[in-house]
DNA sequence: ACCGCCGGGTGCC
DNA sequence: ACCGCCGGGTGCC
């Protein structure tokens, strides 16, 4: 493989970047409400909440000028209604466009009066079914319905009433439209207006029906399987080669996407009832929701190296023909497996920036033309044969032996047997397709007859996992295929077209992406058509008024793939995104989006259910961890057990903690008398704080200024201090923050008066894009930048206990006793310690030395650089290697690869109990041989214990993707409540 | 006839 | 539009 790499300083140092964070990722208040720690996730501030909508009624009107425009309906079929406030004849014109978005006519204009109003002043959402008379060559009807929120009713009906208009009820034309849709046919397809309530579902039903939705992925074409190209060294597992048959199909499919039929030369949409003569195009490719850990980085580089243009797989050279005919080994070093990380920088600089885009290893194999117009460029090597010679090697190989390579493909790869690939062969890729017809060179898919290229992948991906890739990228492609990956991130970035266009893989990040896409005019990654771009964790795109959004919307492939572990994180808006990224039609328009799904599923609708259903079904693969494949489970990993072991405090830390304990209990008791307790909530937390902190170490429970007697309007210089307190407590508290612009940890740390933290340069970007309305991306608050402030960021962790001499605890006693024995059984056993609190591990560190244990640590505040070595180290086997990684229970992402221990010592309980289990994971994951113990401290009687409670109640209610629902100022207070024995 | 009626011209917003 | 509307032509029965 021949590796770019553009980078930073930081990069060329050290590109390899382990996972350091993963997705949630949205809303973190900077005071961790306790549904924030309890993992209740994200409640961001949503514009408008739409789905709270009611049908107020509808209403029959006409649209008129159908004669002046080319977009057309069918009876039955669903249009929008759209304000057109510039029009010269009428400010209050209202369009009526069909679901292609093509004008149909206008709203008479009376009614259009009456209309604008509603539409301007947002009092309800209308939206039209031409119920007959589609035909009409002047005027047709309309049946309108008025949804919008039960207090915007009235002002509704009087606006209508205004003009002479009277809404029917919502219950009449229920039964009217149901009779026509019987007319017309097509079960799920009506456009009867759900009674509001009737079927109304709670959150409990919905979750249920959203786990249903996946329940059915596993049958047909997706547990067929398929053999990667043997381009792909690493044999895939059974899971792996259904999900690479299915997204080689998925790329291939020549069928119409769902809800099109084909009637009479005419497509059908069987949903909105448009139609029309071009064939929609169907979506070439999907969703991948597989959970962490079952292969999806190594399933995408199986379908990219086995089914570029369409259906073939990648021949595999062996190592003598490569070298006999492209003298590359003077120009790219081989990449040797095992090699130290900088190995990307050291490329860079063997291969020289200026040449690299000519690199024969590059070019030669998909670019055999394009390489010899170079040839003087890059034929360095002195010691192979002369030039000519070696061109004419490469044009008879490739002219002569297509039969062989064909035989080769066949032995390799079943893909052939695809349907698809027959046509595959008859379409060649976009980019040879023009080559071959302008008979150019010039750009880079260029190659000789029956030589094969791979087209460009574009691979989008969170920074933190992006080494991962590459890692992943080395590991599992033979080294004897010249693969181009091209590395698009730092300030060296090629900001060239052609450069990027001529490789097989780019890869980059959601940031590159955005801040490329933000700079006018200068994103190359936007002037390509990819043959395929794949988004890593794509929920990452589930805002879409981020600018990262808008960004991965509008580039161009013809294949597009989405990576998530967590397809719908909490509602079905987050799917809108991915869908728009898809390019399914009609729901890339999110009012249609809207109203053809998300509202009908969100109403209880079963017609909305059912179409839900059937479209995830159709463009999304999703395994567990507990899936079986053949009635086997996909994973089989070694057993894990979690026992919980009591600790006893001491008298004197017991006396200590109950004093500390009764202190506070005084204060809550006061919040409770005054029912403030949701305003000091933050102090109850710190509260909170300080006792869990008691159960650790005595150490660890510094000052904490009890602010509980600030009040809301205090001066600035207090309000400053105090933010700077609460940024400081929770960055501390060891809670890995991330920043809800970027989704990155937080670079730069600032908290907004409003109490949330970003990074500097991300809040900065967007209080200068929205100049003086500036509003929190969190809570919509107005920010500006005068009042952000920053994190004294030195005295972090600086405050240490000089000249003190070292004071165990209950807990440090209990696992030094613990590891103690372990290493008596056997001294290679290595262990996890986990705390929230990264002082802690600080404190662990001095008896770990004294009993001579090696130990590796990883927590928030470490550097790239510093974490990959960390990791490194202790998943090492050699001798003398760490057996203990100090480990901050947030730190990593679900890159996180600690698989080397075997036992995990979990310090103290976490608030959300989901937290904890993904720490486990990070070792007990594919790749772990041993059974995993992990040993739970709790104390005795103490907050630790009613925190385990509440988690129990938290698993209980969040059995699933959806028990998000925000937990109520009520249950806060009962949690409280049983955190203090009260 | 400062009306009615006729019939041609015409037509979204 | 096989309508409505406009405005010019016209005018007892």
């Amino acid at each position: 493989m021949a590796w770019r790499f553009m980078s930073n300083f930081e990069w060329e140092l050290d590109p390899d970047i382990y996972g350091d964070r993963h997705y949630n990722a949205f809303t973190r208040e900077f005071y961790p409400s306790l549904e924030d720690l309890m993992g209740s996730d994200a409640t961001m501030v949503t514009e408008e909440d739409t789905d709270s909508a009611i049908l107020f009624g509808t209403l029959r009107g006409n649209v008129v000028g159908l004669r002046y425009y080319t977009g057309v309906v069918n009876n039955n079929e669903m249009v929008a209604l759209q304000r057109e406030p510039n029009n010269a004849y009428d400010k209050n014109a209202v369009k009526v466009n069909n679901a292609n978005g093509d004008q149909v006519g206008h709203i008479k204009k009376e009614l259009a009066a009456s209309l604008a109003y509603i539409m301007d002043n947002k009092l309800a959402v209308v939206e039209g079914v031409v119920p007959s008379g589609a035909k009409n060559t002047f005027t047709m009807p309309v049946q309108l319905s008025f949804w919008g929120k039960a207090e915007n009713k009235q002002a509704v009906l009087d606006r209508l009433n205004m003009q002479g208009f009277n809404l029917a009820p919502p219950g009449k034309i229920s039964e009217f439209s149901v009779g026509t849709s019987k007319k017309y046919g097509k079960a799920g397809t009506s456009y009867s207006a759900p009674v509001h309530a009737a079927v109304q579902m709670t959150t409990e039903q919905l979750k249920t029906e959203f786990d249903k939705l996946f329940e059915d992925l596993k049958e047909d074409d997706k547990t067929r399987e398929v053999e990667a190209a043997k381009a792909v060294v690493t044999p895939l597992l059974p899971h792996q080669k259904q999900a690479l048959a299915w997204m080689i199909s998925r790329e291939n499919n020549k069928e119409l996407p769902p809800f099109w039929e084909e009637r009479e030369n005419y497509f059908y949409n069987t949903i909105t009832n448009f139609a029309e003569k071009t064939r929609p195009e169907n979506v070439l490719g999907g969703i991948l929701a597989d959970d962490m850990g079952l292969g999806k980085t190594l399933t995408t580089i199986a379908v990219i190296l086995s089914n570029f243009h369409g259906g073939k797989p990648l021949p595999v050279r062996q190592k003598s023909d490569q070298l006999k005919i492209f003298p590359i080994k003077k120009c790219v070093p081989a990449v040797k497996k095992d090699q130290e990380a900088p190995r990307i920088g050291l490329q860079l600089n063997a291969s020289d920036t200026k040449e690299s885009e000519s690199l024969p290893s590059q070019s030669s194999r998909t670019h055999p033309k394009r390489a010899m117009g170079k040839k003087p460029k890059y034929t360095v090597s002195s010691d192979s044969e002369p030039e000519e010679q070696n061109t004419e090697i490469m044009e008879t190989k490739v002219q002569k032996t297509p039969p062989a390579t064909r035989k080769r493909r066949k032995a390799s790869c079943d893909i052939q047997e695809d349907k698809a690939f027959a046509s595959a062969l008859e379409e060649p890729a976009i980019s040879s397709k023009k080559t071959k017809k302008k008979g150019v060179v010039t750009i880079q898919h260029k190659k000789n007859e029956g030589e094969e290229t791979l087209g460009t992948t574009l691979i989008i991906c969170p920074l933190s996992v992006l080494s991962n890739w590459i890692d992943q990228f080395e590991q599992h492609v033979d080294p004897g295929v010249h693969l181009n990956i091209y590395v698009y991130y730092g300030s060296e970035r090629s900001k060239d077209p052609a450069v990027l266009s001529r490789q097989d893989v780019v890869l980059t990040t959601y940031n590159i992406l955005a801040s490329d896409y933000g700079a006018r005019g200068n994103s190359p990654l936007h002037k390509l058509k990819w043959l395929r771009v794949v988004l890593d964790e794509g929920h990452t795109i589930r805002n879409p008024n981020a600018q990262q959004t808008k960004a991965v919307l509008d580039l161009d492939a013809q294949r597009r793939w989405i990576l998530t572990g967590t397809p719908i994180q909490n509602s079905l808006k987050d799917l809108w995104s991915l869908l728009s990224f898809l390019k399914l039609k009609p729901f890339t328009d999110r009012d249609w989006w809207h109203r053809t799904i998300q509202r009908p599923v969100t109403m209880g609708d079963q017609g909305g259910l059912k179409r839900l259903q059937s479209l995830i079904n159709s463009i999304t693969l999703r395994r567990t961890k507990t899936s079986k494949v053949k009635g086997k489970p996909v994973l089989k990993l070694p057993e894990r057990k979690v026992f919980i072991q009591h600790i006893t405090l001491t008298d004197e830390e017991s006396q200590m903690y109950h004093s500390v304990k009764n202190e506070s209990i005084a204060a809550v008791k006061r919040y409770f008398n005054d029912r403030s307790v949701l305003t000091h909530y933050a102090d109850v937390l710190g509260v909170l704080l300080r006792l869990r902190q008691l159960c650790c170490h005595p150490w660890l429970c510094t000052s904490v200024s009890s602010s509980s007697d600030t009040e809301a309007n205090s001066t600035p210089e207090e309000l400053r201090k105090k933010l700077i307190e609460k940024m400081k407590f929770v960055l501390s508290s060891g809670s890995d923050e991330e920043c809800a612009i970027c989704l990155e940890s937080l670079n730069f740390p600032v908290i907004t008066h409003c109490a949330h933290v970003f990074c500097k340069p991300c809040i900065c970007e967007v209080i200068q894009r929205e100049k003086t309305n500036a509003k929190c991306p969190l809570c919509r608050k107005e920010v500006g930048l005068e009042n952000l402030l920053e994190c004294p960021s030195e005295e972090l962790d600086s405050e240490k206990k000089p000249g003190q001499e070292w004071v165990s605890s209950s807990k440090v006693n209990a696992l030094m006793h613990a590891l103690i024995k372990l290493r008596k059984q056997n001294p290679a056993v290595k262990s996890l310690i986990v705390s929230q609190f990264t002082k802690f591990l600080t404190l662990i560190e001095i008896p770990l030395k004294e009993s001579g244990f090696a130990f590796a640590r990883l927590d928030g505040s470490m550097t790239r650089k510093q974490r990959v070595r960390a990791i490194q180290q202790f998943q090492s086997n050699a001798e003398g290697s760490p057996t203990i990684m100090l480990l901050s229970l947030k730190a990593g992402g679900v890159g996180l690869n600690l698989t080397a221990a075997s036992q995990v010592f979990l310090m103290d309980p976490a608030w959300n109990p989901a937290a904890e289990d993904q720490c486990f994971d990070r070792c007990h994951r594919l790749g772990q041989k041993q059974d995993v113990v992990i040993t739970k401290f709790i104390v005795k009687n103490s907050v630790e214990e009613n925190m385990l409670k509440i988690q129990e109640k938290k698993k209980e209610l969040a059995t699933g993707a959806f028990g998000n629902k925000k937990s109520s100022s009520e249950t806060k207070i009962n949690e409280i409540k049983t955190l203090m024995d009260l």
